[in-house]
DNA sequence: GTCCGAACTTCATCAGATGAAAGTCTATGA
DNA sequence: TCATAGACTTTCATCTGATGAAGTTCGGAC
C-alpha cells in the first residue's frame, strides 16, 4: 500500500519517518536486523538511493547501524539521540506511555527551576520585557484552553531565553515538542489554568528583580503542580 | 589531496565530518549556499552517492537544507541540533570559545542541582550503590589529575542515572562530551580536586538519605565552584 | 516597466555495475 | 567425528550514467 504522507517529494524523508517511527515505538527491536535494502525498496516503494539516504540519516541519529555485508540493525536505546526533534515527536507523538509522561514531568522539575535561576542571573532588559509580554498573554488567554497552552509554552520559553544560553534554550524547545503533544491529550481545565497564574506571575517578578532564589522557588512551584496534575490524570 | 582520516571505509562519514565541522566552527556561514554537489565530489574526492548521503545526515541534524535546483545551504543556528553528539564535539572539540565555556558552566548550574534533587526522589538501592562506588573512585584518584576527570564525570553520571530518566541522562551524556574536551584544557590542580571532595560527599549522602533539598544544595555548591573556576581560568 | 515563457541550473531519484567484508557451507584430512 | 581451510553467498559501499522536477534567470513582447 501507498501510505504516502509525502506525495511525490522527499522520498528519503518518507524512509526516515517510516523506519524511525517503527524503531522508536518498539515495532523494530534493538539488536534485530531490519529488512535488507532490496526488501525496503519494495516495501517502501522507493529506489535504493532513497533507502540508503534515509538509513544514513537514522544512523546519524543513533537509531541504526549499518555494517557491510552484515546488514543494518537497530542500535540499543542508549545510543539514540533522545533529544532529537524527530525522535521526540515519534516518541511522544501518537499516544505517549504513562512512563514517558512521568519522565517528561520529572525532567521539567529537574530543569526549569534551575533555568529560572540562571535567567534571573543573566536576563537583560529585552529578555525581561519578553517575559512580561508572555505573562500578559498568559493572563489574556486564561479562559481559552487551546491558546492558553501556546501562551504557557511561550512564557516558559521566554524564561529559558532570558538565561542567554543556547543549549538550555534548545533543551526547552525539544521538551516543548513533547509537551505540546501531551498537553493536547491532558487538557487542563480553565480553573486549573487560573490557579497557576499567580505562580507564573511570581516567576516573572522574581526574574525582573534579579532574585534568583525566588525565581527558582516560584518556578519549582509551577512545575511541581504541573507534575502532580500530569501524574494524577 | 587525500586527507583521509577514514582510510577506505565510511566515505559518507568523511563528508559529514568535513562539512559539519566547517559549519559549526563558522567557516560556512548560515544562509550561504555550499558548493554544488559536483564540486563537493571533486573537493572531497568521493562519489555523488557519498556526498548525498553525508548531506542528508547533516540535514537531519538541522545543519543543512537542500532545495531542488536552489542548491544546498547552511541553515540558521536556531535550527541546529545543538545537543547532537557530533555537533557538540565539533563545537567544543578543538579550542572552545570563552563564551561557550560560560554557556557550559551555566548549563551545569541550571541543570545539575535539579537533577540531584530528582535523583534523591527516585533513586533505588542499586543506583545509590553506583553513586557510592563512583564516590569511592573519586577519593581514590584525587591525586591523579587525569583519572580524576574520569571519576568526576562518572560520579555526576551516576547521580543523573539515579533519577531514572533517560532524557535527563542523555542530556548529561551530551554535556559530558563537551566537559571532557574542555577539562583537558582547563586542567584543575590536585589541591582543587581535593577541595571538591567534601561537597561531592554531601551530594552522595543526601541522595542516600533521600533528602532532596540537601542533595540539590550540595550539588549547587559543586557546580557553582566549578563555574567560578571555569570563568576565572 | 511589467509580465510571460524558454533555457538553464541543480538537486532528486532510479538503475546498473563493481567491490569489499562478513558470514556460511563444504570438502578434506586427521 | 571433528576441525579447518577455502570457495561461495549475502549484503552493504560506492561509483557512474540517465532522467526528471522544480526553482532561477534572462530575454522578449506588450
Amino acid at each position: 500500500m501507498a501510505t504516502d504522507p509525502y506525495p511525490d517529494t522527499a522520498r528519503h524523508a518518507h524512509v526516515v519517518h517510516a523506519l524511525g517511527a517503527r524503531i522508536v515505538d518498539g515495532s523494530l527491536v534493538p539488536g534485530t536486523p531490519i529488512p535488507i535494502e532490496e526488501q525496503l525498496v519494495n516495501e517502501l516503494g522507493v529506489g535504493r538511493s532513497a533507502v540508503r539516504e534515509g538509513v544514513k540519516v537514522l544512523a546519524g541519529k543513533g537509531l541504526l547501524e549499518t555494517r557491510r555485508s552484515a546488514g543494518t540493525r537497530v542500535r540499543p536505546r542508549e545510543s539514540w539521540s533522545l533529544l532529537d526533534a524527530d525522535v521526540l515527536s515519534w516518541r511522544f507523538g501518537a499516544d505517549a506511555q504513562a512512563g514517558d509522561i512521568r519522565v517528561l514531568a520529572d525532567l521539567r522539575v529537574a530543569l526549569e527551576p534551575g533555568a529560572a535561576r540562571v535567567a534571573a542571573e543573566r536576563a537583560d532588559a529585552a529578555a525581561i520585557q519578553r517575559i512580561d509580554e508572555a505573562l500578559a498573554a498568559l493572563h489574556a488567554t486564561a479562559d481559552d484552553p487551546d491558546p492558553f497552552i501556546d501562551a504557557d509554552l511561550a512564557f516558559h520559553r521566554a524564561v529559558f531565553g532570558a538565561a542567554d544560553n543556547d543549549l538550555l534554550l534548545y533543551i526547552y524547545d525539544m521538551i516543548s515538542i513533547a509537551l505540546r503533544s501531551v498537553r493536547q491529550v491532558h487538557t487542563r481545565s480553565v480553573t486549573h489554568n487560573k490557579e497557576t497564574l499567580p505562580n507564573h506571575e511570581r516567576v516573572a517578578v522574581a526574574i525582573r528583580r534579579r532574585h534568583h532564589r525566588k525565581a527558582e522557588e516560584a518556578m519549582r512551584e509551577v512545575v511541581e503542580v504541573a507534575r502532580a496534575d500530569a501524574l494524577h490524570c
